[in-house]
DNA sequence: CTGAAAGCGCTAACAA
DNA sequence: TTGTTAGCGCTTTCAG
């Protein structure tokens, strides 16, 4: 049973002198170098379980300067989008015997600037960031000296490794999807007044070029503008539409949220979803699978991208150090209870 | 290779050479000590500004034993109730300065052990661990070296500080809440086969004392057992149940995830909710928020467990040595719109 | 008020 | 195969 001294702890020294070697000694069956003898090993095991010792990761790493941590800074852990790309990138991340420090910029631009000027300093070897408030310009500028790979639309300087999908084109292809369908008359759920970010406007782009290539001339009125980022803003924004005489067949919504939103705000109106109307998300979060009916989607390969970000970032901590490489990651569109041929 | 430092090549050293003074002169300055006259503090502002310079906190750590890190270990990242609790500890922490590092358990008893035993050593300065699989005998025996504050109902080791809500105590107040609406034939959704943990049990027993309370002889057909924890299980089990005949008035669901499996088995069977049947879920995640309608349901205080934990924690990281403390968070149970009154 | 030097615990050359 | 020792970059007595 461990006896350490309770109170201080033990360090490697300890397990040398009880063990009558040498630290290297120690360090060398620590590590499971080959070259130790099977009568040393096991006496220096032995000396280590007795003491209890556990090697003191901070130490190690001064002495080596890899912390073996990455951080990953998104907006809100909560948001079921950046959780789920949470626990990829943690799991993949873990895979490759990396931990990660999760870090929440709250929408906080001084947040964000800190994430790539100084937070992580001597902290992490790495960082994935997907920013909400800074734009290209201001990263390209702040030049930060951990490598960095960066997530999302927000930003994505040419000097920075990057992952996103495409977005323009999921959208054309959800447009698509739902032209298919025989619908025609599809509202985008929503322009955000106050919106920063740039996801939604190349999804509206998507959707656009979708309706031009399918001759359907551009109807202003479909495009829905919406107050924030509320499931009640988007409530409001589609039932205020409705009550304004907008027929929409189809709503395609800017991300899973809005989505239950069209179906809160259709249910309400006495549509039936998706006979009257069909609604498609975006993300594929748990708020997509669990709606009832469950709501379809566009998917982005959450696995893919944590795998393509910690590709991107281990080549950077490996040297790399040419210019940014923008990855498109795979996407689907997850067809669940929500979109339906429109029969008349 | 160049994995040396993985940031601020610049050290103390240099600063201190280009200003012409010692490191302990640099240090007083980057720590705000008091007693630097003005032009020192001038002097070395503009040599640590014109370098660039950030402390290393790996260097800086191994000198002060603290880390500044605390660890919080959770099954899943993206299961909303974690994610939230995530949220509010990490919130709660940047504001007494800490920062957090996210371990995913993954429902791993292995991973779960090494949280205790070895995985934080000399990273953190404390843990706040919720355990899925481990027991309170085990974690008693695994005696962590860490200061460790643990969350929920699966260990509660009297020698380790907790926090959780009065299960129990929440569950008959959710069933009298039914009660009170004129509901008496009120199902438990569900007592899950393979379950492991403890909180199914307590929430039950509360239950089951609320039924007793109101002198309503328990029927155990009410009490619905279930294959698994997913949304599919729950919806399985309470459509096996409604087509056996069962036709309660109302379904206390374990969590939020169980509370829409009803909704959608219910609503499945051609019951309205909550005008046939009233739901309430669990944990009040924004699962519940965002359903459609707005699932009612039980809401531990995410915020105070957060806040509560870190006071725990911090005691102990203070040197407090004693027994372990046994903290009840505060809950409410959220109102929203599948609990209504009963009318014939 | 400032400087010199001794660690913090571990790693990795270099020796033996 | 094992031992010695000089750092890693910062903090912190203890002098001056």
């Amino acid at each position: 049973m461990a006896t350490g001294r309770s109170g201080g702890r033990v360090r490697l020294q300890d397990v040398a002198t009880l063990a009558g070697v040498s630290m290297k000694t120690v360090s060398n069956v620590v590590h499971d170098y080959e070259h130790v003898s099977e009568r040393m090993r096991e006496r220096v095991q032995a000396a280590i379980d007795e003491l209890g010792y556990r090697p003191n990761l901070t130490a190690r790493r001064l002495a080596t300067g890899r912390t073996g941590m990455l951080a990953l800074a998104i907006p809100e852990m909560d948001q079921p989008y950046f959780a789920e790309i949470a626990r990829c990138v943690g799991e993949e991340a873990g895979r490759r015997g990396y931990r990660i420090i999760v870090e929440q910029t709250l929408n906080d631009v001084e947040a964000e600037r800190a994430v790539i000027r100084d937070r992580e300093e001597g902290l992490v070897d790495g960082v994935i960031f997907h920013p909400a408030r800074i734009d290209t310009l201001e990263i390209a500028r702040l030049r930060p000296d951990t490598p960095l790979v960066l997530l999302g639309e927000a930003a994505r300087p040419l000097t920075t490794d990057h992952v996103m999908i495409d977005n323009v084109r999921a959208a054309r292809e959800a447009t698509e999807l739902l032209l298919a369908t025989g619908r025609r008359r599809i509202a985008f759920l929503a322009s955000v007044r106050t919106e920063i970010a740039e996801s939604t406007h190349l999804r509206l782009l998507g959707y656009q070029e979708a309706m031009v290539g399918a001759d359907i001339p551009l109807d202003p009125t479909l495009v829905i503008e919406s107050e924030g980022f509320g499931i009640d803003d988007g409530v409001r924004a589609l039932t205020a539409a409705l009550d304004r005489g907008l027929a929409p067949e189809a709503v395609l919504c800017r991300d899973d949220l809005f989505g239950l939103a069209a179906m809160r705000a259709l249910s309400s109106a006495g549509l039936r979803v998706p006979e009257d109307v069909s609604v498609l998300g975006w993300d594929d979060t748990s708020l997509a699978r669990y709606a009832t009916p469950a709501l379809s989607s566009v998917s982005p390969d959450k696995r893919a991208i944590a795998t393509s970000a910690l590709d991107l970032l281990e080549d950077r901590m490996n040297g790399y150090d040419g210019i940014g490489r923008h990855l498109l990651a795979p996407y689907t569109i997850a067809d669940r209870g929500t979109v339906a041929r429109l029969v008349r």
